[in-house]
DNA sequence: CAGACGGGGTCAACACTGTGGACTGCCCGC
DNA sequence: GCGGGCAGTCCACAGTGTTGACCCCGTCTG
């Protein structure tokens, strides 16, 4: 099975692999076209503009998707864990590009795409107690912040801290605003 | 005062005007010579490199420096109000170049330093319980995530919410880092 | 006082980038 | 058989960061 591939699947895994290695500013549209062994005009012939070929590359959704399922106690633990559990490399790449290519209007656009399909969407109206959709956006953006912290900036002392030691920690703090603010 | 600018300023001056508003790769070096009134040859001259002088001219500290100061209840809330009080523009646009620009390796071990200089070091002495030092790597990761949805995804919920409610609930979540962690 | 020196400034060029236009060759419907 | 469309190729363009050769002028030295 896939004996051949038509050459605009060939040109969009070459991206994906140079994309995830490289980051966006570091890849080339030219390496991209040597790496599927075609010819530089083509790939934009394909997909339009190398900004384009990133978006059709890349997708954040695969790569997280679902993350936030399961009963809300402990879920900020579950959640952490999921992240950095088993394929963190190719979820840390995906994020590391498209955050750094956030430059880009629609690649911006993606980003909040995936927050609201991920975090928003789903946790909403499942959180009880007040202000539920603006504490389901801050969760995002503490997931947002431990992706920052291990894959971006690559804390060394996060990335290779005890798993569970991390996933506890932080998914308290998680779980603060998965849990209906305590009235003081 | 400041008739006139060696033209060392002059171009770092631009430089930090232009890197603010449109980001690394979103200005030229041509386009600082111009701003500067200077020749393009002459920045590269005088300041090395393109990535140097964007180190040279950007300084996280300068703009979020003692934020994690005063007393450790309410800190949370507080460091959040500080964060997106007055001045958040600047304060959102360095945060945003610089995280953008962590292709560079340098820019990279400069988010690393700043993370360590802001959090890390003010904050492992005075939390109180276990695991100090990775609490307070991860209170860095929960601002550079409010950050990053604020200044970089440009969240339009929490660019627009109060600031009060803001600071108050993800103020909380910071908190449950902050306090020593209940053993349940 | 003459002359070497050095640093700020200018110009032209290099290698590279993303992208567009003109061109060729091939397959498929009439 | 033939015309239209489409995949693929080639070349060129404008823009990028950076470098080397050159120049000018003030300063220190013999």
């Amino acid at each position: 099975m896939t004996v051949t591939l038509t050459t605009r699947e060939a040109i969009a895994r070459a991206a994906a692999q140079l994309f995830e290695q490289h980051g966006y500013t570091g890849t080339s549209v030219r390496a991209v076209a040597a790496e599927a062994g075609v010819d530089p005009a083509l790939v934009i012939r394909h997909f339009g503009s190398k900004e384009k070929l990133f978006l059709d590359t890349m997708d954040l959704e695969g790569h997280f998707g679902g993350a936030t399922l399961g009963p809300l106690d402990e879920l900020g633990e579950r959640l952490v864990a999921t992240l950095i559990g088993p394929g963190r490399d190719v979820r840390f790449s995906a994020y590391r590009a498209m955050v750094r290519a956030s430059d880009s209007e629609l690649v911006r656009a993606r980003l909040l795409d995936a927050l609201e399909e991920m975090f928003v969407g789903p946790l909403t109206p499942r959180l009880p107690g007040p202000d539920a959709e603006l504490r389901a956006r801050l969760i995002g953006a503490q997931v947002a912040g431990l992706l920052d912290q291990m894959s971006l900036v690559e804390d060394p002392v996060l990335v290779s801290v005890d798993p569970a030691l991390l996933a506890r920690t932080y998914g308290a703090a998680i779980q603060a605003l998965v849990d209906p603010p305590s009235r003081t």
